[in-house]
This record gives structure tokens, C-alpha cells and sequence, in this order.
RNA sequence: GCCCCCGUAGCUCAAUCGGAUAGAGCAACGGACUUCUAAUCCGUAGGUUGCACGUUCAAGUCGUGCCGGGGGUGCCA
């Protein structure tokens, strides 16, 4: 049990005897650490409820607590904060308790869910930019907390794969390249064999294809048509387009997974909206049987709006005039899937902030459609833009997208660049600074994100993801090497770490305080669903370690016992450091 | 028009669901390397939290209005 947890059953029940609520008895991370370790404000709240004196309740409270080896002491200020400072022998007992735990005393769910991490979401026949950055990142970051409290959670890139961009796609390449037989509707495999293996295009052709004849259907309203009609009969089986669209995916993907991979990205299903095709239709019909969903102007709609609702909300189109499906209509389908087949109890859906209204509609027709069952609940994990200088979502000087793997490339070569100034790596073999590089590089750019408040909008600055020094990745991988550093020396001089003993410096005793509050952080980021909690925290550490090691010279320590005892902590402190990384998808190179 | 999000130090961002004296990094200035990796540490300076009312013991946080920025608003994703 964490410390605060062990403070917070203290006061609880003190005032509950109070005659207040014992959820009063919280106890908090102090706000003045010159004063007090630990705080509880539930005083004053509590005197307002019972109409009592703060200070006078607060005293009440006091004299009901009695923990002489927990609690060192304890002092009422100002209208009636409770300041509580914890003896150092049991904060030394929480790091060692710690130290000897493989999950660090972070508890696992007692009933675990599975969660369904919905993230990446890159259309297909596109290659990554900066603009899927944080959807991947803050996924995975996301995913890899749920998993670590013991969800069975599992992670779905949703491939933006059978909406409209497909048509149109057929069509540019249709216009570009007819004499292909994926456009000869009379084409027979039975009699003229099965459809080239071989894809008439690359990733780097649809990239470019994509942004053309986006702009050819915005000016030309026959284009557009054209890509509806092809969008209607892909979606109904044409097999030419799907023998095409076959080869969109399996280009798209091979190019993506690099992408993802360098990132360290790792989904566990890389499903898309196409994976529900077959659910589509039978969707559609039940929801018009059952009357839910209307015909309105040719398609089909389901109304959303609630009677509490300020305005209106625009209804959800399940199917285009034409008959042609919408993401709505997969997104919905895909909800099907996850609850039916995959026992769906929690759906975390990481997507831009600007989805929201969308996401809303499609989460309210899920209920009333029966799809989506009142114990299952699903969640927009929203997120802000990246933005250039301009305030306006982030291009090149050139006007350009950047991609995922030019900004991978960069951030990679200026941590190549950091590793050629360093006298420490000068003997290190070529391979291994290669992978230095890499690894701090990505460090670089996924803290610099992941530090931000997820919904927040961001400018994107190549200066800040590069950067090694103060508040970044390379910052914590640095003093975890350090520690690893020592922790390699302390083995070949045969020293050996011990128990962890009370703190005598207080730099020592910081660093342990920090440490005990690993578990509330972890909590509190998952509750929060923001990886920014574990980022500031990690950095917390990192600088409470940074000041310890300045001040206490391990190696050299002439007291048996508290080296011994320091080693284990600092032991710890890179085991915590290693598991909050890791959440955050930071890997620490061995040296740097 | 309507709805949602945002406005905090010169810059980029935090702030533990309303708590005490609003914190970091960068940039600036001054210190510390014969000692476990200086990608570090210590110190100085920097604020009317967009503005105005209101709610209460307490407001960056909640409410109302205004100013400024971004996004969304039925057949794109």
C-alpha cells in the first residue's frame, strides 16, 4: 500500500468519528515542502458541511490520529490545513518495500477490463506526417499504461480504409493509367486469370495522387461523382477496385509499419474500417427495422440530439443518398466487433480534438442503436493540433506536410551530432552510436510531445525536439545511464546493495519522498488518460536524483551501510525511472 | 449565427478535479569539472494568470458578460 494511502486510512476514519465524511480524511502530496511532507484539507470542507470551526474540527481530528512510527509530525496552519511529516525510518521502509517489488508497489486492478485503445488512425495511401505524431504516441502511451494496471488492453491502429478516399483514388488512377484491367468492368478471372500480383502503384505514387485529386473533386462536381460511384462500388464488391484497393493496403501498410516501428509504436491489431464491411449492411437494415434510423433526403440518419441539449445536433449519416457507407457507419460497425467479438468493457478512442462532435454522434447512436451496452463505456481521448509559428496546423517552409520519417531522420541526426561532441562516446563502436542516436533522438521528440497536456494545442518547433538539455528525453535517459553507470561499478568492485536505511542528507531523503509517490502518479495518469502526469513526474525524479547524485558520492562513501543502502536506492530510482520511460515508450540506451 | 476548446514569465509549457507564497525548461546574467558521465548541478532576475463583475473561508481553476485566437457545424475523414 502506498504511503499516501497508509496516511489517508489514518484520517479517514478520524473523521468519520468526527461525524463528517470520512472521504474528508484525504490526504494529499503537500503543497509547501519547506513545511510538511504530506497535507490533508478535508477540515475544511468538512466544518463547512458540520457548520463546525475549521481549526477547531482540524484539532478534533488530531487528537484521533496516533501513528508514532508513520507519522513525525503534525501542525494545523492557516484556516485549518492539517501539515503531516512522515518519520524517516518508514519512508526508508516504503523505498525498500519498493525496491524488493517487481511492479514497484504499484497495485494491479483487482477486476480487470478489457480496454480497447483505439489510435494511429492514418488514412490509408498516405504516408505518416507530424499530423499522426501524437495520435501514435500518446496511444501508445496510453495503452501501455492501461496494460501495466493489469486491463486487458489491446491496441487497434482503425485504418482509414473504405471511406471515400478509396474512390477517389480508383479515380485518379483510373484517369491516369485506364488501360489497367482493375478498370475493365467485363474482366473475368475465371476465364482471363486472377488480377496482377504486382501493384500498378507505390506509397510515394498515391501520396501524391491523394492531394490531386482531392483538390479535382472540390472544384469539379463530376469528379466528385465520379468517386462516389466508385466509392458505392467498391464498398459493393466491384472486383476490380477490390483487387486494387488490395494492393493500396498491402503498400500502404509494408511503408507505415516502418514508420510506426522507428517510432517504437507497436499495435497489437492493425485492423481499419474495411474490417467491417460485412457489418455494414445488416447494421443499416436493423436499425431501420428496429426505428431508429430514417430515411432522410435518400440516406440514412439517426437523430442524436438529447432534450438537455443546448443545440441541436446535427444527425448521424449511416448511409450516403447513394447507399455509399460513411466512417459513421464503420465506426459504428467497428463498436459491434469490439463488444460482440472482443468483449469490449472500456474503448479509448485517441483521436484529434476537432473529431469530437463526430465521435459524440457515433457514441450516442451506439446506445440507442442496442449496440453499445449501458455497462460498456467509450471514451474520445481527445488531442490538440500541431501548429506552426502561425498558430495554424503545422507545414514546412516549403508549404509542405513533414513527414514521419524526415522528422525521425532529423531529430535522429542531431542526437548523432550531440554524441560527436561528447569525449565519453568517443570509443564507442559505430553501431552502437547509431543506435544511441536513434534511441535519444525519438526520446527527444516523443518527451518534448508527451510533456504537453494532451488537449492543449502545441507549436511545433524542430529546435525544442532536438534540444538534449534541461526538461527533455535525453535529460532522463541521462541520469538513468548514470545510475547504470555507477550500478556497473559498484558490481565490478564487489560491492552490494542492502537495505534501504533512514535518509541522514536531504537530498537523500527528497529523492525517497519522490519515489513514494509513484503509485497515486501512475493512478492519476490513467484516470486522467494523460501521459503529461507521468512525464512530469518522470522529470521530477530524474532532478531529485540529479541533486542527490551531486551531493552524495556513492562509490566513495566511506559508511558500509549507507553505501550499501544508497545503492538500493539508487537501484530503485532506476527501476522506477525504466518503468515510467516505458509507459511513456522511451527506451535508455546503456550508456550515452 | 450557433456549439466546443484555448488565453499563465521575453519564448515554449506545467499547475495533484476550489487550497497556503502560480512552478519548470529555454533564452539572459553569475558560479561549480584532478572526484560515480558537465546531455549535470547551484544561484540571480523575470507575473495584475486577456479584461470586468460574481459565487466563498479560499479562484489560474467554478458562473455571467466582453476582447482575442483555434476548431466544429447532415451526405470528406
Amino acid at each position: 500500500m502506498s504511503l499516501q494511502q497508509q496516511l489517508t486510512d489514518l484520517f479517514a476514519p478520524a473523521f468519520a468519528a468526527e461525524g463528517v465524511d470520512p472521504s474528508f480524511g484525504a490526504v494529499a502530496v503537500s503543497q509547501r515542502p519547506e513545511l510538511a511532507d504530506y497535507q490533508c484539507n478535508g477540515a475544511l470542507g468538512a466544518a463547512k458541511a458540520a457548520g463546525r470551526n475549521p481549526r477547531a474540527l482540524a484539532e478534533a481530528v488530531l487528537g484521533r490520529v496516533d501513528a508514532p512510527d508513520l507519522i513525525a509530525s503534525l501542525d494545523i496552519a492557516g484556516p485549518g490545513f492539517i501539515n503531516i511529516t512522515v518519520v524517516d525510518a518508514a519512508l526508508a521502509a516504503v523505498a525498500d518495500s519498493m525496491a524488493g517489488s517487481d511492479r514497484l508497489d504499484v497495485d494491479a486492478v483487482s477486476e480487470p477490463s478489457t480496454v480497447i485503445v483505439d489510435y494511429g488512425g492514418p488514412n490509408m495511401s498516405k504516408a505518416l506526417h507530424v499530423g499522426h505524431l501524437r495520435a501514435a504516441i500518446i496511444g501508445e502511451s496510453v495503452k501501455r499504461l492501461f496494460r501495466f494496471l493489469g486491463h486487458e488492453t489491446i491496441g487497434d491502429i482503425h485504418m482509414g480504409d473504405w471511406g471515400m478516399p478509396m474512390g477517389q483514388l480508383i479515380v485518379e488512377l483510373q484517369d491516369r493509367r485506364p488501360e489497367l484491367v482493375y478498370f475493365d468492368a467485363g474482366y473475368d478471372v475465371e476465364a482471363n486469370g486472377p488480377y496482377p500480383t504486382e501493384s500498378p502503384v507505390t506509397l510515394d505514387d498515391l501520396s501524391e495522387m491523394y492531394p490531386v485529386i482531392t483538390q479535382r473533386c472540390a472544384e469539379d462536381p463530376e469528379v466528385a461523382e465520379r468517386a462516389r460511384v466508385a466509392t458505392f462500388e467498391l464498398q459493393n464488391g466491384r472486383a476490380g477496385y477490390l483487387a486494387l484497393w488490395q494492393h493500396f493496403h498491402d503498400v500502404s501498410v509494408t511503408e507505415q509499419r516502418k514508420d510506426f516501428e522507428a517510432l517504437g509504436v507497436e499495435f497489437d491489431l492493425w485492423y481499419g474500417e474495411s474490417t467491417v464491411r460485412d457489418r455494414l449492411e445488416p447494421m443499416v437494415q436493423r436499425a431501420l427495422a428496429a426505428g431508429v434510423a430514417r430515411e432522410s433526403d435518400g440516406a440514412v440518419v439517426v437523430d442524436v440530439t438529447r432534450p438537455e441539449d443546448k443545440k441541436e445536433l446535427p444527425p448521424l449519416l449511416l448511409t450516403r443518398s447513394d447507399g455509399s457507407y460513411l466512417y459513421s457507419t464503420t465506426d459504428l460497425a467497428t463498436i459491434e466487433m469490439r463488444v460482440q467479438d472482443m468483449g469490449m468493457d472500456l474503448g479509448l478512442y485517441v483521436v484529434d480534438a476537432r473529431q469530437g462532435l463526430h465521435l459524440e454522434q457515433v457514441f450516442r447512436a451506439a446506445r440507442i442503436m442496442g449496440i453499445l451496452p449501458d455497462d460498456a463505456g467509450v471514451e474520445h481521448i481527445a488531442f490538440g493540433t500541431v501548429n506552426g509559428k502561425d498558430g495554424k496546423p503545422f507545414k514546412t517552409r516549403e508549404g509542405g506536410v513533414l513527414r514521419l520519417a524526415d522528422l525521425i531522420a532529423l531529430v535522429t541526426d542531431a542526437a548523432r551530432a550531440r554524441l560527436d561532441e561528447a569525449n565519453i562516446a568517443e570509443g564507442y563502436p559505430p553501431q552502437e552510436r547509431e543506435e544511441i542516436a536513434r534511441q535519444v533522438g525519438v526520446a527527444a521528440l516523443k518527451f518534448g510531445d508527451l510533456s504537453n497536456h494532451r488537449t492543449s494545442n502545441y507549436i511545433f518547433d524542430l529546435e525544442r525536439f532536438s534540444a538534449f538539455e534541461g526538461k527533455t528525453g535525453p535529460y532522463l535517459q541521462y541520469s538513468a545511464v548514470r545510475i547504470k553507470s555507477i550500478l556497473r561499478k559498484a558490481s565490478d568492485g564487489g560491492l552490494e546493495a542492502r537495505d534501504i536505511v533512514a535518509p541522514t542528507v536531504a537530498q537523500e531523503r527528497d529523492l525517497m519522498l519522490r519515489l513514494a509517490r509513484l503509485p497515486e502518479t501512475i493512478n492519476r495518469a490513467a484516470d486522467l488518460r494523460a501521459p503529461n502526469v507521468l512525464a512530469e513526474y518522470a522529470y521530477e525524479v530524474a532532478t531529485d536524483f540529479s541533486r542527490f547524485y551531486e551531493h552524495c558520492h556513492i562509490l566513495s562513501e566511506p559508511d558500509s551501510v549507507r553505501q550499501a543502502s544508497w545503492l538500493r536506492l539508487v537501484s530503485l530510482t532506476l527501476d522506477v525511472l525504466t518503468r515510467l520511460l516505458d509507459l511513456l515508450g522511451i527506451e535508455i540506451p546503456d550508456r550515452m
